[in-house]
DNA sequence: GGGGAAGATTGATTTGGATCAAGGGGCGGC
DNA sequence: GCCGCCCCTTGATCCAAATCAATCTTCCCC
């Protein structure tokens, strides 16, 4: 039952202390290792972070020195500009890795931002960096990390230079309602954990816009929305919309 | 004389055949390097490749097997809907790398294409990656060039997400005004090699609209243009109406 | 449990850039 | 050297989403 409700910690901060009991491991930097090469892993990401709602697990123009591991809860990553405006570039989930942006320049340019009450490991790069130099599956591993992200971004690209609000948020909540369902959730039943504004300022749109959106949805019975809780009723005419076959759900 | 027109290219295939007298080793993989570790890249990098203009180096769906180092030329690369539609999501110059989004998978999720008659170095993917498990300052530049990608991505996402059709177009010329620099090239004056629809594709916009902003902005005394020639007049108004002082321009 | 603030919804109006349409010019191929 | 195609430019009109404005709702804090 509280399974169905990915807003809500799936993890708390006493259970899965290690990599290889750890909830997402299959999404996270231990995928494709041996027990013996995460064993290893486990010896540099014992220390764990909780980061309350709204707080950030690190500013841009901090000095690199971790990436970070979601364990549980959910971040919104953004970019800022001279003019102090801002761009949401990423929402991330259990099993995802933030600040691999950081590593050129040693400085953070993105901050990142708890949506809820959350739990992340800590990976001291440097050290990561020594491990997968002798553990060239956890090396491979890193880069596919890097790579899957950059073909995620030019996926948003399209999305912002090419489609329609309408297919913009079709295309968001389907790839969420699968990122939850390959967590073990429903694909159908999800709490959003990030307002209307973030999810408009990601999308290249307004909060009117995105809410209007979400009106229009439940009237042609795409979804049934209450607040931040989402029900996806006709999967197929979502996907349809969102144009998803080989776009931004890629794989996911 | 010639040094002033960086949309020719600037090394023909007989010479630079090497890494270590490479005319453009400081902006890829070799920097950083000592020249032992340069004599190991140019071991598995002897092969070199031409593509004329209009010509792809690789198609969306090719098995994945190399990187791409620009020798001399530029190319876009692009990543194709369900639908056919198409967002140009890079353009790239000498030194630069192509096919990093294609380590995941196993396959090039975008293709790239020649914008003029064109020279890369292949990079066989398994060797390098074997060289790097030995050479740490070589698998530091690998993760600084994915992080540098990443960074640069973030901020098209700004642009894309958030700023005015001529911010777009300001934000665009500055970047490859200052890329041209750094390559040794006139930052004022210089050819860009690929047509508008390119760059308006690129840019999230039509045709006509960039099309237009050039006349404007010559009207403003921002640029000189004619064709695909362009000479800026104007940096410091031009920038300011890019927003560059921390966003798209960034470090390059 | 009540007050307040932040977030969400809905409506009216405006607008930036798309779309539709029609030339004009440069360059590669023959 | 000329033809034809592609690319670029310019103009007129339209429309999707922004903006402006006014509630309504939720939930957090006291």
């Amino acid at each position: 039952m509280c399974d169905d409700r990915p807003g809500i910690s799936m993890t708390d901060t006493q259970t899965a202390v290690s990599c290889g009991n750890c909830s997402v491991r299959r999404l996270c930097l231990p995928a494709g290792l041996c027990q013996g090469d995460i064993d290893k892993l486990e010896q540099i990401t014992r220390k764990k972070k909780i980061v309350k709602a709204g707080e950030p697990l690190y500013r841009a123009g901090d000095a690199f020195s971790n990436l970070y591991a979601i364990r549980s809860g959910s971040f919104k990553s953004a970019v800022i500009a001279a003019d102090g405006d801002t761009q949401v570039t990423h929402f991330a989930l259990p099993g995802e890795l933030l600040g691999l942006d950081a590593y050129s320049g040693r400085c953070h340019p993105s901050y990142a931002e708890a949506l809820e009450d959350s739990s992340v490991c800590v990976l001291p790069f440097s050290q990561l960096e020594g491990l997968a130099q002798q553990v060239p599956a956890l090396q491979a591993q890193i880069y596919s990390i890097f790579s899957e992200e950059l073909k995620q971004e030019n996926n948003i690209l399209m999305l912002l230079g090419k489609r329609s609000a309408d297919t913009r948020l079709a295309a968001l909540l389907i790839n969420i309602s699968s990122r939850y369902a390959r967590r073990g959730y429903s694909a159908s039943r999800f709490v959003l954990s990030m307002p209307r504004t973030d999810i408009a300022n990601y999308l290249g749109l307004t909060a009117e816009t995105v809410s209007r959106l979400f009106t229009r949805f439940q009237k042609e019975k795409l979804v049934r929305a209450s607040g931040r809780e989402v029900e996806i009723l006709d999967l197929v005419s979502l996907s349809e919309l969102a144009g998803t076959h080989c776009s931004y759900d890629g794989d996911n």
